[in-house]
DNA sequence: AACGCCTATCCATCATACAAATAGAAGGCT
DNA sequence: AGCCTTCTATTTGTATGATGGATAGGCGTT
């Protein structure tokens, strides 16, 4: 039976499982999985379903499977990290600072851009979605709370972009927003503070200035961004820093 | 007997026969899609094929299937777009200036910021690939040549940026380029001054000047940018435009 | 040492059977 | 009639066995 335990379907929890192993360096890069029909035992489930999760992850550019060669890990740049299942397993295993560092540093090219198009092309609809996520941050009482309308807010200005190629990027800045408040909370000011520095991301929308936008949202990202070089420059003898 | 051609093993073809046919909306969106069943007969394979295909397709987020309700497609911004394969069935399917300007608008954020991190962090070997790809496009002697050349410069600066996620959107730039240099041709001057252009990237990364770097890829990319959005304004009148 | 042939070992594909989930119809209750 | 429950038929999920096809690596010949 199979030794798993969340997800839906079995080939879904075995793409998990294997994925995730795979992510977390259980397999030696270099040598080919265990065969079909050894992953088929060890799991404890039939070859129909190794093989979909198989296919699954090959899919998503994490391996590859041959005849005769059996399945081996690809080389890490052909990952597609962007995938909303393969960021949430490798932050799983390893939210380093230097991880983190490179989250902050899409997210610097990514956000104000969005923010501008936003200014530049977001409908009313949109713009009062933005509105209302700035609304929770200032009325939650909890962290848990703020965070979440701190994601909202986020996400809503991708979404007024209205660029799907922002948008796609969602899952992405929700996850680095998730994983990254553990380090950036020790360092952020005033939670009212906070919410008015996002409020002038709004206000610049609301007025379609894109430049005015870009610049309000590149505040908000750039004072993590330096307090982690920060961390990074501290650490640099120390060898392991993660979080957990 | 299977009737597509392309492809290594069966269940990839089917994949790719079937992704296409979605993405270009051959399938109403609304309805559910044909049963397993029908489809085995439609595609002539057995069924372990066109699940295993509905499981690849699953993953990028194209699709579920679930039982009793059958296999749907999912709302666009589900659809993992930025995966290569995907990337290139929707582009075969649907090349219109809109998407081309959506595309310039990504890059716009993320190359310029690459070209900065590629000032800070480039290794020597880094900055000799980039190097190398300028030469390339100097010597040029034929479209296609100096077409894979600017790829190949393009996707270095990425590499050199030493972050996993630009590293990750190479073939989202490649693929970008390649598509929009139909429309980019007829705008660009001499050969020999895009090549100047570029070379201020490159100076600008050999002399550690991430300012520059940054503002130099800008040029690049800016120009091409307005020429779209131009040609956007100008078309909104007549429905269609699609390049094909 | 170089080359081509062989073979054992993988995955690839197909076919079949049964289990599990569930949408929608059928039926019963108020 | 309207609502709730039950049942059933359909569709995917899972398991298994059989056969085909590709090929890495060994073996033998030159």
């Amino acid at each position: 039976m199979a030794i798993f335990d969340k997800g839906n379907n079995l080939s879904q929890r075995m793409t998990q499982a294997l994925g995730r192993a795979i992510v977390c360096g259980e397999y030696d890069r270099n040598e080919s999985l265990p065969t079909e029909a050894e992953l088929c035992t060890q799991f404890g489930v039939s070859r129909s379903a190794v093989r979909e999760a198989v296919k699954m992850l090959s899919a998503k550019g994490l391996i590859s499977s041959r005849p005769r060669q059996g399945i081996r890990i690809l080389p890490e740049e052909d990952w597609n990290i962007l995938d909303p299942d393969l960021l949430q397993w490798s932050l799983e295993s390893k939210p380093t600072l230097k991880v983190l560092h490179e989250f902050l540093q899409l997210r610097i090219a990514i956000e104000p851009e969005a923010a501008a198009l936003a200014a530049k092309y977001a409908s009313p609809t949109e713009i009062a979605a933005i509105a209302k996520s700035l609304e929770r941050m200032r009325t939650a009482t909890t962290p848990e709370e703020a965070l979440e309308a701190d994601i909202a807010f986020h996400v809503s200005v991708l979404y007024a972009s209205n660029n799907r190629f922002y948008i796609r990027l969602r899952d992405f800045i929700q996850t680095a927003l998730r994983v990254s408040i553990n380090y950036t909370n020790p360092i952020k000011a005033d939670h009212e503070v906070v919410v008015e520095e996002h409020g002038k991301v709004l206000l610049a929308v609301q007025n379609r200035n894109p430049e005015r936008a870009k610049r309000a949202m590149l505040f908000l990202i750039d004072e993590a961004l330096s307090f982690i070089e920060a961390a990074l420059a501290k650490e640099s003898q120390p060898q392991e820093n993660s979080l957990a």
